[in-house]
DNA sequence: TCCTTATGTTGACAGTGGCAACATTAAGCG
DNA sequence: CGCTTAATGTTGCCACTGTCAACATAAGGA
């Protein structure tokens, strides 16, 4: 029930009816909801009501719950493709960089469970080639080509197709990141491990 | 409403009350709808009705939903298993058989999406060390281990710490298979060459 | 000022997982 | 054979969920 207003509404929140950014908070609140509960307790209704807000005012900003887990994702893929490039800046854009980028990876991963789970957990159905979760997906996965190729051009990596390059490290840090969500890495640190053991190997190989 | 029994009841099914292996069936009907419509589409409701039985017969052979997943997962994890020693006992255990396990990994894990969906979508929750799921996982990954370090012994791969090898090849298989699964890789065709791929970069490492 | 639009709320409905109580069958045992 | 008991399947019921339609409230331009 809608208590009676009892004095004229301060300046910050001038009316309590309307939220004012509502889209953005019931991002975050689902968002944190699935960090902490999983994809399956996420509920419209929990989330109206931490917010104190009511069950369907969602509607007026997600097309519905899939709308919700899609906006999830492409945040998601557009801050995993920051922390990429944040890396590789920040780090010479050299080897050395490269290797921060797939730690920066398996940490994003690990941090952000919430934004990751749904960015791979087969929630958005695939296929739309031009909606906003793949166009952001793509455009991180850009990050990583971009930066294959770069160190390409200065000899540091194997001239192949970087396509193919990409998907293949890709995989790696994907697999890793996994594994550490799955729990089959028990502590942050071994997973810190596996990264610097990974770089190692995706260098030089495996064979004797 | 349980239409007047016209005749005497055949041999084979003999009384349509009880079904005989339910349980069974109930696996089979969940990984199909998984496979054809997604985890989201899955309902305990559809399971029954599409066998022809009541929606809460379920409930006598597994304790919940969460049961019924759990079960689907631990089942995916021992044919997992099962498709990798065949592919590395079939090629000869040594490199053209590791190189087998890699690519039978990915083709499970594409042929049979309902299985790997629930075996790495975050659905049983991580911790139960000695539940059904975990032994079956534990299972599947030790079968890579083990041709590891039979390879390690026959010189074929560098002397490193099995387990950290072996969580580093999982990782590349799994990422791929992930990529596969979220449409990434178009077609399968494409899939196999990254696999192709991924394994002779696997071996000779990405430097120059 | 009034009207339009954006935003939030309430009521209602079908569908879902799950529990308790009941019905039906199979299986052991004399 | 008959009786008892456990296994298995069913129905009634409940709280909860996503979603829509209708309504309420606020903000902004004319």
């Amino acid at each position: 029930m809608p208590r009676p207003r009892l004095s004229r509404p301060a300046r910050k929140p001038p009316s309590r009816y309307h939220h004012g950014d509502l889209a953005h908070a019931m991002l975050q609140e689902a968002v944190r909801t699935i960090q902490k509960q999983g994809i399956a307790a996420l509920t419209l209704r929990g989330v109206g009501e931490r917010l104190g807000v009511s069950r369907t005012a969602l509607y007026r900003h997600f097309a519905d719950k899939q709308g919700l887990l899609a906006a999830v994702a492409a945040e998601g893929f557009r801050m995993l493709r920051a922390a990429l490039v944040e890396a590789w800046d920040a780090r010479g854009r050299g080897r050395e960089g490269f290797e921060a980028m797939g730690a920066a990876y398996v940490r994003f991963a690990v941090a952000h469970t919430g934004h990751y789970r749904v960015m791979f957990g087969g929630v958005v159905p695939p296929g739309n080639e031009d909606c906003e979760v793949s166009v952001a997906g793509g455009d991180a996965f850009q990050a990583l080509v971009d930066a294959i190729v770069e160190q390409q051009q200065r000899g540091l990596i194997v001239s192949d197709d970087p396509l193919q390059l990409a998907r293949y490290i890709w995989s790696v840090v994907h697999g890793i990141s996994m594994l550490a969500l799955d729990g089959l890495l028990p502590t942050p640190a071994e997973a810190e491990a596996l990264v610097r053991y990974a770089n190692e190997r995706l260098r030089t190989g495996i064979a004797q």
